[in-house]
DNA sequence: TTCCAGTGCGGTTGGGTTCT
DNA sequence: AGAACCCAACCGCACTGGAA
């Protein structure tokens, strides 16, 4: 009498495509006959591994596979990294990109949980990327809401930093007010405006925002993405923060919350400073160059993301050395 | 001690005015 | 029309000081 052995059932795949099949067989050399039959491979060489993790089946371990196990029917030399596989498909999308996009879309309208409709609507967002674009014409939707005089997005995001800058020049004219002497006042003034007119003949510094800039004007990558230059107090973002403002009009808006952040802040440590060394002083002992790099350059400002952005006093304050002009010392 | 409201600081947005 | 500018309003966080 034979010994009559049960088949066990599989559901087998192929490398390249997700399409699953039920299959069964008693034997792993039976299964990948049958295996390679139903996916039309040939089946000299050919291997399965588990969909899970790309551990090769031998005859010994396929004994022990619990019934549905998914499989992938490997042909000669190919190799299963498992989800890696898969994750690398999703992120290779250049050539697939509208069929992603409809299945992601999919999945995300009968999708209940949170966290699964966060990462469906993160990878959507992702790959609905128009950065490639900068005319209005080309990409209406980025320029949903913003005024009609700008018809690229460069011009626009070199608007919105140069805006930003403006905003710091303002904020350090308005300290004119709060001025007691009115001494200092009168030469505070002036500095302000020499500060103004550096900042204007230098396009207030717009080119950090705009990609068509060349790459030692700009913070960003030509293809407009920026990344998180980490908190004042940290070397690198550890978060790995990026966003490309270009990419769709969501990324913009959310570029907005980004922050130049001065290392040597603004209002608790510039300003006092540049008003205390006018007191008994004249505008034109000012070392107004360093104001300026502080206040309105990259040397003492980072890009950082929200998260990185620390709104606690920094504790640093302005080099007493570069305060003042540097006095001619008398040559004996 | 804990809680809460106010203030200051870091920002942005949007609407309006003025000047060219 | 576009730029430059101004102002009011807003957000979230940190800090502080007084009330419970």
């Amino acid at each position: 009498m034979h010994k009559i052995t049960k088949p066990k059932l599989f559901k087998i795949r192929s490398a390249n495509q997700a399409k699953k099949y039920g299959i069964a067989a008693v034997t792993l050399k039976e299964l990948i006959k049958k295996a390679c039959h139903l996916l039309k491979v040939s089946s000299s060489g050919g291997q399965v591994c588990l969909y899970e993790d790309g551990t090769v089946v031998t005859e010994e371990y396929f004994q022990n596979l619990p019934d549905n196990t998914e499989l992938v029917l490997l042909p000669e030399g190919q190799s299963w990294n498992g989800l890696v596989h898969e994750i690398n498909q999703v992120l290779g999308l250049d050539r697939d990109a509208d069929l992603l996009i409809s299945a992601a879309k999919g999945l995300l309208a009968d999708e209940r949980s949170p966290k699964r409709r966060r990462i469906l609507g993160d990878l959507l967002r992702n790959l609905r990327d128009n950065s490639e674009v900068e005319s209005r014409e080309d990409d209406k939707d980025w320029f949903q809401g913003i005024d009609a005089r700008f018809k690229t997005k460069s011009a626009y995001m070199k608007y919105n930093c140069e805006s930003r800058i403006r905003g710091y020049l303002k904020e350090v004219d308005g300290y004119t007010r709060s001025i007691p002497n009115a001494k200092t006042k009168s030469e505070y003034k002036k500095v302000v405006e020499i500060l103004a007119e550096k900042l204007k003949a230098a396009r207030y510094n717009g080119t950090y925002f705009d990609r068509s800039e060349r790459d030692v004007h700009r913070l960003c990558t030509e293809e407009g993405w920026f990344t998180c230059q980490g908190a004042f107090d940290e070397n690198n973002c550890t978060f790995l923060h990026s966003i490309n403002p270009y990419g769709n009009r969501e990324s913009r808006i959310l570029f907005s919350t980004w922050n130049l952040d001065h290392l040597i802040e603004k209002k608790r440590a510039i300003i006092p400073t540049l008003a205390e060394a006018l007191k008994g002083n004249k505008s034109g002992d000012i070392n107004v160059d360093y104001f300026y790099k502080l206040l309105f350059t990259r040397e003492n400002l980072k890009l950082v993301h929200i998260v990185c952005h620390k709104k606690g006093a920094h504790e640093l304050s302005c080099d007493s050395r570069k305060i003042y002009k540097r006095v001619r010392r008398t040559v004996k």
